[in-house]
DNA sequence: CTAGGGTTAG
């Protein structure tokens, strides 16, 4: 074999990606003694860095007669190819120890690539500063990885200096500025930057709409891939598929969710795993548990974030049995979990009140897998020790933890103070709580009932006050109810809704049968100073009762009611809502800001505790 | 012969 048809033989290889072929044709080479020539040897080094086995490049690399730029700038790609970033930096510097060479544009581009991938901002700039001073200054692809770098690492600033600098705007570059825009939500820089493109490509099309996406702006970039569907843009690979997924899953619209499904068994990506995962993630998230344990089923491999997200799923829908045995299916099934694996399970144990499982994990977590626990790991941990009534543990934890408690941890501590009726802990706890000036309105709601039980009034009034200021700050409440063709959305309060009077009728009429069952409105929560009978009055508009009401006047027979609220369900919505499912006999999903509730038989997934 | 841009879980 000629040596330039062996060249042409590997770099198919490394474009298919079949190191096999590549290997027969590393012996060929070997054997008829065609190792000297030429390109030949890069070239196998840059077959096995593009195939994933970064052990041959390296043995290859480290064989080589003689070592050049072009060997230095595969060898660096190749880590970067494997995920190994770190080591893309750290093995550089051997380019001048070893071999005495300076880099060139190649090599340069790839050390950006690295310092992007690991946000690391200081050497970014180093880096940067060696290609300004060398002779390859006026490279454009370089610029163009610096523009990435600088819009990963947070520096919009930085990134639009070096993008202006580029002479000839690519779509490469574009799309790099697209992405950094998206993603640090700057929707219209980003959007004009795109409508500016005379050859907007499906590259360009997904940095916009995913980071649109990540940065939280979920309806737009939903407009933006009607856009580019209604454009003719041809959808050939699954990223942007998974990004709408994504948004379906954040906005918890079920039916929206359905339609992104069908196009993704229309488009033929079901088998992406991206794509799965996030259908696993959006129906779990769009209240369909169920939904989301089919499409895991049926899935042809896995990964550690489709075992994870099933695991989240389960928790957060309160199956905290279900959650634990995929767990010890997974560890089965030979994955390594992660910190965010760690998080679900340990969510899980807290719905259920498995304080020693709990334990277990948190410690095998640190000694099993060498994670490291976080801020989040450890709130997860309080609020099992705190729910379960395991007090004592609580308040030790809180205050030997590597991490400052934030307000949400100390809130987590009193309120389960108050639900095992500790005032004594439940003072000290406030009196913390309150040196920290909090944000949240339903914190102070916690501190005036604490002070309140301790008949501690000068403190209740401090707080009151505060509470007054409060009330202009508090996100106005609102739900939103899910009846498949069409979904209507219901703020606190009296409505001019044109089903006013039949909303509330119905809930006039349950309210009566479920003052015959025992209820007694629990109008603790109520923020405003004013009368009793005024306080039930503003309970009984909660939007999340007009929003049921709703869906069970229209909703098919039979059918689950589906209910997304943006704040907390308050705890006398809580006792409602399961009252009304065991009259009605029908279950009702509310989605609130932190967690799921399903209500059946007259009980709910959460166990109370929310 | 070698380099740059877009996807999933808390």
């Amino acid at each position: 074999m000629h040596c330039s048809h062996l060249l042409h033989q590997l770099q198919f290889c490394a474009r298919r990606q079949t190191p096999s072929h590549g290997k027969k044709l590393h012996a060929h080479i070997l054997k008829s003694g065609l190792y000297q020539c030429g390109p030949l040897p890069n070239t196998l080094l840059d077959m096995y860095g593009k195939c994933g086995l970064i052990k041959d490049a390296l043995q290859v690399f480290d064989e080589m007669p003689h070592r050049d730029p072009v060997s230095w700038a595969t060898l660096l790609t190749a880590h970067n190819q494997a995920k190994l970033p770190h080591r893309t930096l750290s093995v550089f510097p051997n380019m001048f120890t070893l071999d005495g060479l300076q880099p060139d544009h190649f090599v340069l581009a790839s050390l950006v690539k690295a310092c992007a991938s690991l946000g690391a901002t200081k050497l970014g700039k180093q880096v940067h500063a060696r290609f300004i001073i060398s002779p390859f200054c006026d490279d454009d692809v370089v610029k163009s990885s610096l523009v990435d770098m600088y819009a990963k690492c947070g520096l919009l600033d930085s990134a639009s200096l070096v993008f202006e600098s580029i002479y000839q705007k690519s779509s490469v570059s574009l799309t790099a500025m697209i992405s950094g825009y998206a993603r640090s939500g700057l929707k219209s820089e980003a959007v004009e930057l795109l409508r500016g493109m005379s050859e907007k490509n499906l590259f360009s099309w997904t940095a916009l709409i995913s980071g649109l996406v990540q940065s939280g702006h979920w309806v737009d970039g939903f407009h933006l891939f009607i856009e580019m569907r209604r454009k003719g843009v041809d959808i050939v690979d699954p990223f942007s598929l998974s990004s709408i997924v994504g948004a379906s899953a954040n906005l918890a619209a079920l039916e929206l969710g359905k339609q992104v499904h069908c196009l993704v068994l229309a488009l033929g990506y079901e088998s992406s795993l991206f794509v799965s995962n996030a259908l696993v993630d959006m129906y779990a998230k769009c209240s369909d548990v169920l939904a989301a344990k089919r499409i895991f089923d049926t899935m042809c491999q896995r990964d550690i974030v489709s075992w994870t997200s099933i695991i989240v799923g389960m928790a957060q829908h309160g199956r905290a049995e279900e959650a634990l045995s995929l767990y010890d299916k997974m560890i089965l099934a030979g994955l390594k979990p992660n910190e965010v694996t760690f998080v679900g399970l340990i969510y899980a144990c807290s719905h259920v009140g498995l304080v020693s499982k709990g334990r277990y994990l948190f410690k095998s977590m640190v000694e099993d897998y060498g994670l490291s626990p976080s801020l989040q790991h450890y709130t997860c941990l309080l609020d099992l020790y705190s729910r379960s009534g395991h007090l004592e543990e609580a308040e030790n934890l809180l205050k030997a933890m590597p991490f400052k408690p934030d307000e949400a941890a100390w809130a987590a501590l009193l309120s389960a103070c108050k639900r095992h009726g500790n005032t004594q802990m439940g003072i000290r706890v406030a009196n913390h709580l309150l040196r920290l000036e909090p944000e949240d309105p339903s914190t102070y709601i916690l501190l005036s009932n604490a002070y309140a039980g301790a008949a501690m009034w000068e403190n209740v009034s401090r707080v009151r006050k505060r509470i007054t200021v409060m009330e202009f700050k508090k996100e106005p409440g609102y739900s939103c109810v899910d009846l498949g063709k069409e979904s209507m959305v219901f703020c606190a309060g009296e409505s001019f809704d044109p089903m006013k009077d039949e909303i509330f009728g119905l809930l006039k009429e349950l309210d009566a049968e479920m003052k015959k069952r025992g209820y007694v409105p629990d109008i603790s929560s109520v923020l405003h100073d004013m009368e009793q009978h005024e306080k039930e009055r503003q309970l009984f508009w909660h939007s999340e009762r007009l929003a049921v009401a709703y869906g069970l006047l229209k909703a098919v027979p039979g059918t689950v009611i589906r209910v997304v609220k943006n704040l907390r369900v308050c705890g006398d919505c809580h006792t409602v809502l399961k009252h009304i499912c065991s009259i009605v006999k029908r279950e009702i999903i509310v989605r609130d800001a932190t967690r799921f509730h399903h209500f059946k038989d007259g009980r709910c997934s959460c166990c109370d505790f929310w």
